[in-house]
DNA sequence: ATTATCTATAGATCTATAGATAATGC
DNA sequence: ATTATCTATAGATCTATAGATAATGC
């Protein structure tokens, strides 16, 4: 057994980052979502993420490692928000009601932010080499947990019975498609307003047609 | 009005390619998808794509014009198949059948041909720089032909009336989903062999519930 | 004193071309 | 003769670093 040592057990000897760190990594992070999400890793450069931050390139560098420290550092900070709506389903709640406020959430959150939608979905697209321990570790266990929700729901009939899995999968095909596939939607239903609308009453009925219990 | 000329009217005088040039092409063509799809157009190198298609990288751009024309083949060469189960609605067929036919064509195409779905995507993703006069040209006849039909249909009750564009797009949707986002599906699936199953199912069980007509 | 930013550039990577050589088809 | 292939490399682009200078916080 080791003596015991001197110093505190601090981890990381890290020091609290100055309020122009915490601005300056943000206004990084935010032009790495922009950049990476429409060219992907490989496709995207340091100098269009610097232009889109606003700074020069090796002040890039200053902040983050490099290249990939910046898109891993995206990835980290999405990730938990992203996953937010699928936590937020409630053992308490109305079965029907909290899959469908959920699949109301995720169509909001593509409206809303669909750099984050396409970002996941090229790193996915692309194997998900640098994402792939997340999906493991967060997105695993996560979909286990409410996937066996689902599933009780069904066993006491508030549900009509069917695979939760995939029927998880396919809420987020659903509901993402509308934010990855835009430049493709936005040419064949050119009206965009008109096509959010009918695009969540579509999304809805479908839920809404499989989960109800029959008689 | 011009003079009779004397040469017939012979548009393009390209002479026919030879059997070398048709396979190296197709080579390249193949080895390209293995790259582009994996990649995006950015993140893909020359180097690459003459290491899959097993030949120096010089000896492509004998081939092609250059990368971008490479891509530019590829894509071609794809979008006509890649729209052959939705030509093959028949407006002579049973409705509901026709539809569950379609579905069952793209389920089959996602799982044979990821990599066409894939490189789909990617491109769209991206805002479809090379794809977007294709899309115009090709996708949205086809579409809205195919749109007009299921109307009918629904018109003479023949399926529950609903959108039919949102109807076609949320096949699009569910199908590639297994393709595009087959690295996550096996996360959370391992079992590929009943996820598959499942999936069709499942799809299927969707499409069915929505489209028959009460009553 | 420490933190932040800039200019200049090294070194790697990538697309494309030049120009010589080999293989193929009349 | 024409078509196909290779080696070598030019020129552009990209990531990252070196090292000097400016700004900020005690």
């Amino acid at each position: 057994m080791p003596a015991p040592s001197e110093k505190p057990p601090e981890k990381t000897p890290e020091k609290k980052p100055s309020r122009i760190q915490i601005r300056n990594r943000k206004k990084i992070i935010d032009a790495a979502l922009d950049v990476f999400s429409q060219h992907g890793f490989r496709g995207a450069t340091l100098d269009q993420i610097a232009e889109a931050a606003g700074m020069s390139k090796p002040n890039l560098i200053y902040y983050f490692d490099g290249k990939e420290a910046i898109h891993v550092a995206l990835l980290n900070a999405l990730m938990t928000e992203w996953l937010d709506p699928l936590r937020e389903l409630d053992a308490e709640g109305d079965p029907l009601e909290e899959i469908l406020g959920y699949v109301r959430r995720k169509m909001e959150m593509s409206r809303q932010f669909p750099r984050e939608s396409r970002l996941f979905a090229i790193e996915i697209i692309q194997g998900a080499p640098r994402m792939l321990p997340h999906l493991e570790s967060d997105l695993k266990p996560l979909f286990d947990e409410k996937c066996a929700l689902i599933a009780g729901w069904m066993n006491a009939g508030k549900l009509a019975p069917q695979d939760p899995q995939q029927l998880v999968m396919s809420i987020w095909a659903l509901t993402q498609h509308f934010a990855d596939f835009d430049t493709q939607v936005r040419v064949l239903v050119p009206d965009e307003t008109a096509g959010w609308k009918a695009a969540n009453a579509h999304v809805e009925t479908i839920f809404r047609a499989i989960l109800t219990p029959k008689g």
